[in-house]
DNA sequence: CGTTGAGTTTGACGGATGTCGAATCCGATG
DNA sequence: CATCGGATTCGACATCCGTCAAACTCAACG
């Protein structure tokens, strides 16, 4: 981002990206869920931490999961959610490489 | 993120930041004043990569201001941008947090 | 001190978004 | 196969958000 302006077209998909996060439940549902770290969380446990209602949720839910940012599998009567770490690395790159400090000069 | 989930307050706070990177305009604005890195860039530059007009462009850059991200000041007839490192930063830790693989695990 | 140019603020409008209740789907279980 | 519980989808509604035109602010310049 620093060497190079983010093209007309790049910024569209990762606007979308960030407009995932840009909500306080699905940033503490993402933080749920990244707090399982290779593990699994299923929808009933994160229900729990919220007031909202079952289909806000899983609205929410499902923003993050078209954002792939998560991942979700049904086994039985629960969907288990995962999160997609390739994903938020490459969001947080963006934002490292636009933070750099002018005295990190480029070679 | 990974260690200890988000919590309801630091949420808010955080998904304005978020929000602010969830507009193309807003990130393509954001990348072309991170691209001077350590340097300025006055608006009347900014408003040549865009077909919006000057009032949308200044409502924008407004709301990357709100959020942190960037610095503005006024020098003669003209408002010079910078970016804020260390709020880009502490949102790219965040991220990088949550991206943790399982195999990097912590101590 | 009127005018010009850079940038912001205001007001309005159309489209997107968060939320809920009701309905639906899909496995499991009796 | 009827029922139940977990989860999603649908439909509706209020609010928020991006956009522009018009009006305004501020500094430089004649």
């Amino acid at each position: 981002m620093v060497t190079e302006p983010v093209s007309e077209s790049d910024a569209g998909v990762l606007a979308q990206s960030f407009k995932a996060l840009s909500d306080p439940v699905r940033l503490r549902l993402l933080s749920l869920i990244a707090a399982r770290a290779g593990q699994e969380v299923c929808v009933c446990d994160l229900l729990d931490a919220f007031t909202q209602t079952a289909p806000t949720i899983s609205h929410h839910l499902k923003v993050l999961r078209d954002a792939g940012l998560i991942t979700g599998e049904r086994r039985a009567s629960w969907v288990y959610y995962r999160v997609v770490p390739a994903a938020l690395s490459a969001l947080s790159q963006l934002l490292d490489a636009s933070a750099m400090t002018p005295r990190q000069t480029p070679a």
